[in-house]
Order: C-alpha cells, then structure tokens, then sequence
DNA sequence: GCTTTATCGATATGCGCATATCGATAAAAA
DNA sequence: TTTTTATCGATATGCGCATATCGATAAAGC
C-alpha cells in the first residue's frame, strides 16, 4: 500500500491548530506566523512550521499564513465537513464503545453502522445489523473503511468479507492478513500496555 | 522519562516466538537458530536475532539458541509468571472492555480491579470500586501501573490522583500532562482511525 | 590438526519523524 | 531607495527501529 497521506503526527496536530486559529481573528488582513502558534501552543517553532507548510503550503516570510485559509484548508485535510462514512463489525464492548465515541467527527470519520453475527440490544444511537446486510450496506453507501472489534478467531473471515464489499482501508484489534492493496492498521491493546508496564517501578 | 526496556516491536514479537518455541523440542541438546524461527514465521532472519539478542543474548555461533532457556527468559522479560497488577479508572464502555479483555495476561499484566465515580452494574468478572476505595487500593496492593478510561474533562483530575496514590506508568486514552518522573503512554483513538482513513478511495 | 561452514552479533545503511541551522524573501524602517 | 528584520522553507542532524553486510566463532568434516 503506497503511502499518500501527512506524517500521522502532523495529522494529529491539526485539530490543535484547528482549535487554536478558531480563536483568532480571521478577517481578510488577517495573518498569523508559526513563531507565534509556536509560542502559544507550546510546541516547537520548526514543527509548527512543518505542519502548517505541509497542510497548507501558503506562508508568505515576515507575514505568515492568513489565518482564514488556513482554517479552511486544515478543515479541508480533516474532511471534518464531509466525514468519510466507517462500517464497524463486532459490537461486543470495544465495539460499542467505538460506535458510540463521538471524538471521530473531529477526524471526519462517522462511524455509519456496527454489524454483528448475533442481533443484540443497542445501547446507543447508531444503528447495529445484523451481519446478512452487511454486503448490502457497504456496496449501497459506498463504504471504504472498516473496524473489525470481533474475537480473534472470526477476525480474518470478516476481514475478508470487508475486502469482497469494496473496503481499502481496516483498522483492525485483532490480527489479519491483507491483499497490497488494501491498507490496514492493526492495534495491539496489549502490546501498548506491556510497553506502559516495562516502566513501572 | 528514562529508558529502560526493548522496543516496543521487539515486546510486540516476544509472544510469537514464544508461541512457536514452546512447539518445538525442549531437551538439553535442543538448539534452534534464529535462521530457522526466521525461515518457519516469515520475518527477516536479522530481526529475530536481533530480538533473541535482546532477550537472551545467549546464542552460540553455528548452534543457536537452547529452545527451554530461551523460552524461559522470553517468559521471564514478558513477566507472564508474575503479572504486574494494574487498575482501571473509568468503567464506561471503553474501560469495561479493556478490564474484560483476555489478551493482557500474555504480557504479563493482570487489571486487577476498576475503578468508578458511580457505582454500577457489573457485568465481568473484575471487581469494580467507588473511587472512595482507590487510595487505600493502590497502597495496600502496592500499585504501580495505572489505566485512565474516563472522560476527557476528569481525566487530569483522575491522572493526579493516580500520581499521588505511587503510580508511576500511565496509560490513557484521554489527555492528561505527568510530572519528569511518571511514564505516560497516550493513546488517541481518533487520530488512529483517521490515519487509516487517509488510505480509504 | 586443518579447513569448511552455519550462525552469531557488531557495524553500517535506510527510513520516518523531530529538531536545528541557515539562506531567501519581502515587508517595514531608515 | 537602501537597509533592516521577521518569517518561511530548504537543508542538515539526531534518534529509534528495520534491514543489510561482514568479520568472528566454533562445530563438523576432511
């Protein structure tokens, strides 16, 4: 899977300067430099810098970067205005706490639907499936990400299924294999807590 | 912070090696080169040696490694024998699921009790307290590890309180600053899912 | 006992990201 | 008009980890 987007730092970045310039004036002599984001957010000059030239590629020297583009294109980067729609399967706790979470919109990712072998009851506001419309959901909403929350031994068959449907892009708790052409990202929760472990004393 | 631990992927490889050794011969005269798990678990045979170095720093030349020892040392760095104790505050959906869940016992970490404001229905195995219990908790059962699932505006409050209580690791997934001495692990959920959204088309 | 060879582990290179340095730019001041 | 200066963005350095190369080692074969 080639690579095409922002270093995911930077990404992670962008809604605090989203936040930050949302606070500033942003008429048409508007400007603002990194110096000052820098000094304001408490982070590095240079990375600031980085992010804003890799975000927005616009500042002009002794000026800055006016504020109100700027805005417009970090909002533009985030898609936080036209949210890509995510289809999750296995609504089992972590699902449901995934499906329900609602930090994603700042990304522009909505969560559209949780799937799930069994019918079960919804705790929450989105809609939950059961799995026999899923093929159905994904091709009819034109759907290119997935979350697989299901127990590691359904993981690679839904992964699959996900794959049959149109999906590119799997976040996945569980471990899978995938095609080159699909990207995936695999989280470990336990490998992320044994590392936090190694330091405590 | 100071460093004192393997890369965190070299950690995340510890279990599948251990995996595949304990399915090999075991004896005295038993030796398995890194070449070998190298070639049976399709990873680069410098990595595995790498990682086997830094685990056991044990091989001999033209031999390998002894199969029992290294598994014994493997199982000795993940700490599987003697799980360090950890707890939870904030059983929401999120923090449930995480004190529910299997995996960390393969890494050698047992959560060990949850913590919450309110009392609640508790629908897992785990004890969960009122937040009254904490202090008393972690000191009793000397706690060094601790795990923040509240939500965003509790969790620096929680955070010190975890602090003050001799926890000395952190993992949150919600926003919070420690003092030079605390290890903290932040896990941004969001900023995940976007980044994989990025690879969607 | 000498040579061959499989394997280890040290050293070197590459890659992604953070951080540092510095020349180029254009607004502001002189 | 010329000089000064704040800022950008290109280039350079550092760090952690993966991957590549290669000399050192010691068992096995001759």
């Amino acid at each position: 899977m080639e690579q095409r987007s922002l270093p995911k730092q930077t990404l992670g970045r962008l809604p605090n300067y989203l936040h930050y310039l949302r606070s500033q004036p942003q008429g048409e002599n508007d400007f603002i430099s990194a110096t000052t984001i820098a000094r304001d957010l408490g982070i590095g000059e240079v990375q600031v810098r980085k992010d804003l030239h890799a975000a927005s590629g616009d500042g002009r020297p002794r000026i800055g970067y006016q504020t109100a583009q700027l805005i417009k294109r970090i909002e533009q980067l985030l898609g936080a205005q036209n949210p890509t729609k995510a289809v999750l399967v296995g609504t089992g706790r972590l699902g449901r706490a995934l499906l329900n979470y609602e930090g994603f919109s700042t990304f522009g990712v909505d969560i559209a639907a949780g799937f799930n072998i069994a019918p079960q009851d919804n705790d929450g506001p989105k809609p939950i499936y059961p799995m026999e419309r899923f093929a159905s959901y994904c091709r009819e909403n034109g759907i290119k990400l997935g979350i697989i929350t299901v127990p590691k031994d359904q993981a690679q068959a839904v992964c699959d299924r996900m794959i049959e449907n149109g999906i590119t892009a799997i976040w996945s708790f569980a471990p899978v294999t995938v095609p080159e052409h699909v990207f995936l990202l695999q989280e470990n929760m336990a490998l992320s807590l044994a590392h936090v472990k190694m330091f405590a004393r």
